[in-house]
DNA sequence: GTGTTTTGTTTAAACGTTTAAACATGCTAT
DNA sequence: ATAGCATGTTTAAACGTTTAAACAAAACAC
């Protein structure tokens, strides 16, 4: 990007009167014993001046190698996506990785040609937040030892590679910490699900109510995916109604919380601050609300940074061993 | 990805009896009238068959092309380069290109090293969200005619390609419906920058103002960036002092629209909805105000898909004309 | 039946690196 | 003097494609 025409080795080769090879061994930093100090400071002067720049397929086509991974996605505009990429995207630049992402948008066809792409693209790695039903495609990057690592989910009856959050003690603390705050009026409200997130996020919840000697009827409110503000509103109601003397929501996702705060401010249901409100998942408009949401925060950087070194030590061929992770978030108290 | 030792060219000559090139020939389609059909027709049965994947690396050694282009933006934690990311990515898989991505920070030294990796990594085009003071790396880029669009922001006095919102017409058209809704004693919420996106919007207001002979003293609240809450506090709480018969506020972005709502809905300043809001750029969290918030939507995917087509055309050596655009958004109205 | 064109295929160089192996020279020890 | 070693550098093959050019055989023209 700044010579007329490509500099190549062969060039500085010329203008340093050396062999091609020798040229390549200094600037890539081999046999330093044997190479004489002023001929390596020359070639490198000359590398420098004529701004040399390697030629990446051709360095690749020897090496094999990219220096880039591929990064695979739900969706890249959901924020929680796109927060994780970033983070993957700074603790790869340490390494000085490149990165090509790719979103799924939950669908496992495309992931799999998202997978074929990339590796056919020769990425030295591959990190992967899988769909549902992605297990066959995970099992053949396994078998062949193709470095990778899974973040955000996993599937418990294979041996894969995982970096996941704990999502049973994102309701499990939050709970507790509600319980210690002496609160005993408790309702969930999650997504009604089979996903394995939420069915956590639900067990978390029950575990810590009966650690405490809470019964949970009729505390869990399960919404449809499909009208989740009215089944809000309506999974609060109805909660108020059972539970006059309710003193604390918890919401299992940042989307249930938006509603519930809506409904909440529109039915000014806790103006004397009664009801205390926890969340799962971090959000700006938390701020919105009267009084600070105390809230679990997913450990999104140790998961990007673990699942980004993992890979790297997988792919230098340091260790070889698997990595299955489950990482506890922490609570912000506010 | 499936057969243990990688397949390549000479594999499938030798199982199909034909030479090297000639498989070449057949799996790119060309000289596809020269070839008996029957060849082809086995050579691609061969090649389906070992599963064949061309190696990345060889062919871009010899075409100089990778099928990759790099993204280069401002952070791709934020929510608006996150979802432009969202909308090229999607855009260029029509044409089957890959996409490399980069944040800036809005710092010009990362831009320039994401600019230097990425060309080096033989992207065959860029697109860039350019930081201030960035011009002189564009200008490179532009000198020597590598295909590049700027997007959502440029520089007026370059001859630069780029593809941009029109920040003017966002609040043009906002105050111009405000003002048809009757209203006339507007205020405006905006940052104290000099940045050529807020200046712009500034601009908008007091023209649709001057336009509607409604005079803007005191009327425009310029926060400083780095108190952000409490001056929309200050900011409002002034313009409810000096126009008590306040009726409307226009927000500038979507930040200084949560602080607002917060506020307003703190104060109880709007319980009778005298006063109506409007806001730059789409939110998630409008949704938590009791009543609906008028708002002026970017054209992102627009703007994503006229850069990438045009970067494709340029690509493509069709033509090879500059793109200027400024696109114009749309009131959503509510 | 010879020259020309068409049809179908192969040869071989090239792309820009890396790297094992060879080479050359000087030094040391005997 | 000479083998052996250390130091410094070069030669040349290889990586897996693409593609211009050459070649061969068949079909056509006259």
């Amino acid at each position: 990007m700044s010579e007329r025409k490509k500099v190549q080795l062969k060039d500085i080769a010329k203008e340093a009167n050396v062999s091609v090879a020798l040229v390549s061994y200094v600037l890539n930093g081999q046999h330093q014993n044997r190479i004489k100090k002023e001929t390596a400071e020359r070639i490198k002067a000359v590398a420098k001046r004529l701004n040399y720049r390697p030629n990446h397929f051709a360095k690749g086509l020897k090496t094999q190698k990219s220096h880039t991974i591929g990064l695979i996605l739900a969706d890249l505009a959901n924020p929680f996506s796109a927060q994780l990429a970033r983070i993957i995207e700074d603790e790869l630049k340490k390494y000085n990785y490149n990165v090509l992402m790719g979103s799924t948008d939950e669908r496992e066809d495309k992931l799999k040609d998202l997978v074929d792409v990339f590796t056919n693209q020769q990425v030295d790695g591959l990190i992967i937040l899988p769909t549902e039903n992605s297990e066959k495609e995970i099992v053949q990057l396994h078998e062949v030892d193709f470095p990778y690592v899974l973040i955000d989910r996993y599937f418990s009856d294979y041996p894969f590679n995982f970096v996941v959050n704990d999502n049973h003690s994102s309701t499990y603390l939050t709970t507790k910490q509600l319980i210690k705050n002496k609160r005993k009026k408790i309702g969930f409200i999650t997504i009604e699900t089979d996903l394995f997130h939420f069915v956590e996020r639900k067990r978390g919840f029950v575990e810590a109510c009966i650690e405490a000697g809470i019964d949970t009827e009729n505390r869990i409110q399960e919404i449809r995916f499909g009208q989740l503000e009215t089944g809000v509103a309506v999974g609060i109601s109805r909660l108020k109604q059972v539970f006059p003397d309710l003193d604390a929501l918890l919401f299992a996702t940042d989307i249930l919380t938006m509603y519930g705060l809506k409904y909440i401010i529109q039915h000014k249901l806790n103006i004397t601050n009664d009801i205390e409100i926890m969340a799962v998942d971090e959000a700006k408009f938390y701020d919105i609300y009267s009084t600070p949401i105390t809230y679990y925060k997913q450990p999104l950087e140790e998961m990007g940074q673990k699942a980004v070194r993992f890979l790297m030590s997988k792919i230098e061929g340091n260790n070889p061993d698997a990595i299955q992770e489950v990482l506890k978030g922490q609570l912000v108290i506010r």
